[in-house]
DNA sequence: CTGTTTTGTATCAAACTGTCGCAAGCCCCG
DNA sequence: CGGGGCTTGCGACAGTTTGATACAAAACAG
């Protein structure tokens, strides 16, 4: 596997959340965690995930209900995790639309396994643009062809993009007037955690910039957000295909 | 789905065996039955699966050991039963490649919903040989035979493909939208593994580009992602027969 | 106003890709 | 059976793209 899956652990317990989070780490895995099903959401959104584990038994939101919300809203594979043993439960979590379903206390050994046999299935399926392939976008004056990866302004000039600008201005397009950290679109744009002292993004920001503002000297499109990260700084509609 | 998952059940029980398989069809599956490694090897040579449902515990060849060798010979989905609750054996069997393990004795309900489970992730990304065997698809401006091998456009020129470059469109059409490495490719196409510095695909696409996009300076239908593989630009339609 | 942290961008080396040309292999046909 | 034409794999080479480093400019804290 060339780029590390990327799991999103959610449980209310922080000890097991963080236990949970550490072991997969140390196997290969980059873990985040989420201690109720807002904080969930917000990762979602934030973030690019290959699979989601769920508690069942949390307060606010059931387990139950957010696996049958995910279930509707995409394809992210989730394992749930359960205090309970029974059956009847594991089978609803099973046909609500989770993958898999383990039991507490469970060997993380195994969660492993399960986990990694999820992903054997779903992972090699990556769509290539995104949520957002085969769609047509515009925000401000320009229009990005998902497609053909070209931006075309109101004047009808095409500047092409090359790959790791498309998937950045793709990853803020999904997510216009978020802030995204560098950390957040280093993920979202290759995969990848950030290093120490990483000018990846920053990089990529002002050569995006450069071909997008109408003066990249003082940007209007994209805003930095001091210690903070960057946000699309305008709306975004769908144009009919 | 549109057609019946065909699931193998493999068990030295009969009652079980049989048990199991009507149980599957009185849900919705086409079910086959077989009571022994040999058995299973006939049926798998005979049939197109989407599903094993494996005994663990069984007279001659092991369980176990048959988990592997499918594993090694391809990527049909497996689920393994077993009498013992052990952990243990539960793990090796997740960690030789199962997609699954339930132990007996069990809730078929709960049977029927994981593999339910499993065909969700491994249902989209059908096995290659052949899929698109007799049919005529239709991306772009294009129009591919998959029998005739013709590749025709709108204009009504008929654009002549060769072996190689018929198989790797092939491979893009089955999976439109979706990255593939050139690994992948090579494997899809040809079987083989990627060599060192194989340029092989490179060329392919090169010579592939040059038939069928409108400006193979900058490609509309075959994308190149940086880093990472090809993909298919468009959707695929299929034109009824 | 001064020192510190953060950000923008130029520059560079390395990695990646597109394409050309060649040679070996294959097929068909005379 | 031999020859010509096509197909295919491969090395070579030039042009892009990318991440890292370096340093100046900007933002912030007191």
């Amino acid at each position: 596997m060339t780029t590390q899956p990327h799991i999103l652990v959610v449980d209310d317990h922080r000890d097991i959340r963080d236990a949970l989070a550490k072991y997969l780490e140390k196997n290969g895995m980059r873990a985040t965690t989420a201690a109720n099903a807002v904080a969930m959401d917000a990762a979602l959104k934030a973030g690019r995930f290959d699979l989601v584990v769920l508690d069942v038994m949390m307060p606010g939101e059931d387990g139950l209900s957010v696996c049958r919300r995910l279930r509707a809203n995409g394809t992210i594979p989730v394992l749930m995790l359960t205090a309970l043993s029974d059956e009847t439960d594991r089978i609803v979590g099973l046909e609500l639309g989770a993958d898999d379903y383990l039991a507490k206390p469970f060997n993380p050994r195994e969660l492993l396994a399960r986990i990694k046999a999820i992903l054997r299935r779903a992972g090699p399926a990556m769509p290539s643009g995104g949520a957002l392939a085969g769609r047509v976008l515009a925000f401000d004056r320009w229009l990005l062809d998902t497609d053909r990866r070209t931006l075309t302004c109101d004047d009808g000039a095409d500047v092409p993009l090359t790959s790791a600008e498309f998937r950045l201005l793709t990853a803020f397009l999904e997510r216009p007037r978020f802030v995204l950290s560098r950390n957040q679109l280093l993920d979202l744009t290759s995969g990848r955690a950030a290093q120490v002292f990483d000018r990846t993004i920053d990089n990529q920001i002002s050569r995006l910039r450069r071909k997008i503002e109408r003066d990249p000297t003082k940007p209007d499109l994209i805003a930095t957000h001091w210690g903070g990260g960057y946000s699309l700084a305008t709306d975004v509609r769908e144009v009919k295909p």
